[in-house]
DNA sequence: ATGACTGCAAACTGTTTGCAGTTAA
DNA sequence: TTAACTGCAAACAGTTTGCAGTCAT
């Protein structure tokens, strides 16, 4: 596979090193949510010596910038993904962890009227319902 | 402050031990979310010899009883609250850090269609939405 | 009597930090 | 050149676990 990073001069104004641009190119090509620690593994296969000291702080660093959103999904540990325009919400799954996610008119009309009827500026959204997909369901009964 | 007790011989089928009841008596009268920690504290003040591990044990049980609710409201532990009837959601100010608790009837509607388009059976909802507080917006102007 | 509980201390996981050396701009 | 970065190892916070003893039923 080819990485394309030409005209990738800067990071929002940062230096661009190679474990950062690495790691923002995993999490791009991802499209899916990764943990700091597949991250780290990951980018370990291309550059071995990267630590995870440098995973969590280029993921905080990135969050910052606002170029990725952090989820807590399980329980235990955070999530992250690149943050499309889109704002969605997720689902889990208890029985098989899937994740899927949607976005919603409705929930951002409902949480537009929240923000006007409190007079807060919301920054972020984030929902999440767990429950059981059709299948698990099914196997539940 | 006269704590009433009478006729709660079991917290659903499990033995109810002083430590147990203590600990869920706090909570239910905290009427706010608590973390590990201060229901720990207070629970300490009555009951010097508890254990933080029995803090843990008692809420990850009262969790999995239903009767509490777990949430991340801050990013770096988990908070604990009594689960009323009614779901609800929390805003979050970024600046003071205080904590909005709202009911809406529209994200209600919202995520029983979702519920119906994905064929999903939900067992809990979380919605936390972060940004700032009319106060705390003002101050950033 | 006995299974479920408790306190204690030690272990564990996810994350952060101090430091000395390296690198992008 | 120099501020910002990196790897490493050690520290940290929150939470969980093994064990021996205690308690509710």
């Amino acid at each position: 596979m080819i990485i394309i990073r030409k005209n990738v001069k800067q990071i929002a104004g940062r230096p661009v090193t190679t474990q950062r641009s690495l790691l923002l190119d995993i999490i791009r090509r991802a499209n899916r949510h990764l943990d700091a620690d597949e991250l780290y593994r990951m980018a370990k296969s291309k550059a071995p010596r990267i630590s995870l000291a440098t995973v969590y702080r280029n993921l905080k660093l990135f969050k910052e910038l606002g170029l990725i959103a952090e989820s807590n999904l399980g329980d235990t540990h955070s999530h992250y993904e690149i943050k499309s325009a889109a704002e969605h919400h997720h689902l889990v799954c208890l029985g098989c962890g899937q994740i899927i996610e949607f976005d919603s008119p409705s929930i951002a009309k409902a949480t537009a009227k929240i923000q006007r009827e409190n007079g807060f500026y919301i920054t972020s959204i984030q929902l999440k319902m767990e429950g059981y997909c059709p299948k698990c369901k099914q196997k539940k009964e």
